[in-house]
DNA sequence: TATACTGTAATAGATATAATTACAGTAGAA
DNA sequence: TTCTACTGTAATTATATCTATTACAGTATA
């Protein structure tokens, strides 16, 4: 699974953890253990899709535009990692019938996963990653 | 997702269609495009779990060892990539309340996932799957 | 005993992922 | 108005992962 899912998820619980205050990318960065540009990429698909908010300049960073409570994981995983979970099979040979004919069968199977899947991270919201955190305290 | 999985369902479901003679690591290797030695290393894991028989020297190949309507991609999922779906993390700060306990938290997170994942790959067997592509004919 | 296979390790090559660098643009504060 | 601290994003470099390739031992059949 692709692992920008698991730093927007990270991202997001600590800006829930700091609702009334704008947290920048460096102290994301420090808290996710990952490049601070690579936390503006991924914050950027979240901002586009109106999840959080940023602010430019000095004492500028980001936070939830959003409840926490009303934003699940599979919404995160659409923005973040939509086709993912499709595996990028090699070429494979026309002349055969499976060959032939796998490639559109596995995307038919794979696309009934990603939904699958989506029933259950629906039953996660931000609102629950930030209590399940501050429990494990 | 592992490509392990989509060969692996490949080449079970080339048995599958073959069910009366051996197919070597070279025949299956043609159709779904790629090495030979490839499909040697994942077809073995599918031998060690009982899934297919193999045989060496000149005639050999593989061959299923079970009924295919009875094997299912779950089972295959197990066999050849079972955990691939839980993402790995950086190392996260230990300091921060979210760095600390995030990990945990998304692991049990995503071994809920691939269990549910599981119950939807149950729905197909690799007979099934031989149907779907001879459907595609 | 020649041939056609599997089994597996070791290495090289290709591809994907992430970090880093660089810099333009923006906003608050001295 | 200029310094400082941010975001936004492109380009490049580094690293990790995945795959092909080579090599060869072992096995079964003819």
């Amino acid at each position: 699974m692709n692992s920008d899912f698991t730093l927007a998820i990270h991202s997001l619980t600590l800006l829930a953890l700091q609702p009334d205050r704008m947290s920048t990318s460096d102290a994301i960065s420090e808290s996710a253990g990952v490049h601070p540009v690579r936390i503006r990429k991924v914050l950027s698909l979240l901002k586009r899709s109106g999840i959080i908010k940023s602010k430019e300049g000095n004492g500028g960073g980001f936070i939830f535009a959003l409840d926490p409570g009303e934003v699940s994981l599979w919404e995160i995983y659409k923005v973040t990692s939509e086709g993912t979970l499709q595996p990028k099979c090699p070429v494979s040979n026309e002349k055969c019938i499976v060959g032939a004919n796998m490639h559109r069968v596995l995307f038919l199977i794979f696309l009934g996963a990603e939904n699958h899947l989506g029933e259950y991270l629906k039953g996660y919201t931000i609102k629950e990653m930030a209590d399940l955190i501050k429990q494990g305290q």
